[in-house]
DNA sequence: TAGTGGTATTCGCATATGCGAAATTATGAC
DNA sequence: GTCATAATTTCGCATATGCGAATACCACTA
């Protein structure tokens, strides 16, 4: 493993780097951290990194993570962090998410390949340079997706919904949208579905599963299972 | 090994990208590429991704990549690129200087952390994201230390000398200085010594092996073995 | 030609990570 | 409570990469 290392954190194999950054995802997500949702976050993360995710690989992982004090695995089969584990997943998400915001600001890489680019640089990034790029971009409170950038101050504005559930007709503003999916990136990015963007639910139909909201002059149609995936 | 890939180039483990990365380095300096000269080379990068590299490391590393074909080992000893391999050589260089032209040129980097950062991102640079930093960069022949960036069309300096061969009294501008010492590096970044930069070198002293130059006002003395590797 | 010093390889081993198949354990339905 | 289904782990195995110790190879000098 490494030794030298000028960085206060310590360094870790790039898998396990993986495995923390999914672990806090799907916690962030709201899920239970099970081994199976696991696999599920870790398979989105690009092939070219993660050359295949299995369920045994992940129970094998765990239980060496659990040995580094990574993560516990509590009674209930539920995967919670260590401090030490919290920190360094923080860590990790903070690459990602600056990495995405350096590619899109200063690189003008298009929104729908930037979760990946930042899937390969974050394990790329010293603490020193982290720290280089925060001040060239102004310690940005969130990703270019609406996610926060922990350690930079964000705070979760109130009255959050899913877009499922959002009232019709009222005017909202688009707080967060998924970021892995790079086809429906593009779609959002193309139909002007992005942070910041104010939208309006035209309508909510639960029985056939579509919801459609109008950004500007046009119309865009959602599934469910990705509506809920985005915060107004 | 990676099977999703965008890149026309299929993408190698990071281990063999830095030793083919060495390789490339080894023979653009005039050495001769044997095992041992490899080592040395590659125990250059730093610790963080290269946990130590022993010659029987190297010797079965070399095994494998004969194997994939992208080298070939003449009955010298010597270790050739295939076209393969020169190729995928090529990109690696290409990669790791245009992330250190990126890192001076977009975060202020200071320059000796430089060819450190640099071996970090490397990996990490996809083909397009390498495209993109070329365009934001407007395709530099050079990396910050003055090693040309292949493809970009660095021509060749005439007369080109090394600073221990270089004529007393005449004004002559630095072309290249050394990379991957970091205390050299900040000695010579404070002395000005900096590709583009004029010089005079005012004694060279074979008998004590040690040259003097004037920068400005000031006056720098380096040893005979680092003269050998600053270009003139 | 034999010896010697440097260079390279082979050997046996270790670690991190992955897999599929089989076994095990939990969970939820009745 | 029992059973089917779902979730997880164990098992044996594979691959990429590294190590030190011992060995082999080479080239040159006496």
């Amino acid at each position: 493993m490494a030794e030298t290392n000028n960085s206060v954190v310590p360094r870790l194999t790039q898998a396990m780097e993986n495995y923390l950054l999914s672990i806090y995802v799907v916690q962030e997500r709201g899920l239970r951290v099970t081994n199976s949702n696991l696999v599920e976050q870790l398979r989105r993360v690009p092939a070219s990194e993660n050359l295949g995710t299995s369920l045994p690989a992940v129970s094998g992982m765990l239980r060496r993570m659990e040995k580094e004090n990574l993560i516990r695995l509590s009674d209930t089969r539920e995967i919670d962090l260590t401090s030490k584990g919290r920190q360094l997943a923080e860590s990790m998400i903070r690459k990602h998410r600056l990495a995405a915001r350096l590619v899109v600001d200063l690189l003008d890489v298009p929104l729908h390949e930037v979760d990946a680019e930042a899937h390969m640089l974050e394990h790329a990034l010293s603490e020193t340079l982290e720290k280089r790029i925060q001040d060239r971009l102004g310690q940005p409170k969130t990703d270019p997706f609406g996610q926060p950038i922990p350690g930079n101050g964000y705070k979760e504005p109130r009255n959050v919904v899913t877009l499922d559930k959002a009232k019709i007709g009222k005017v909202m503003i688009v707080d967060r949208i998924p970021e892995d999916d790079a086809k429906l990136v593009a779609y959002l990015y193309e139909n002007g579905i992005l942070p910041g963007v104010e939208v309006v639910v035209s309508d909510v139909a639960p029985y056939r599963g579509v919801v459609t909201l109008s950004v500007g002059d046009e119309l865009a149609v959602l599934g469910y299972n990705i509506s809920s995936e985005i915060r107004l």
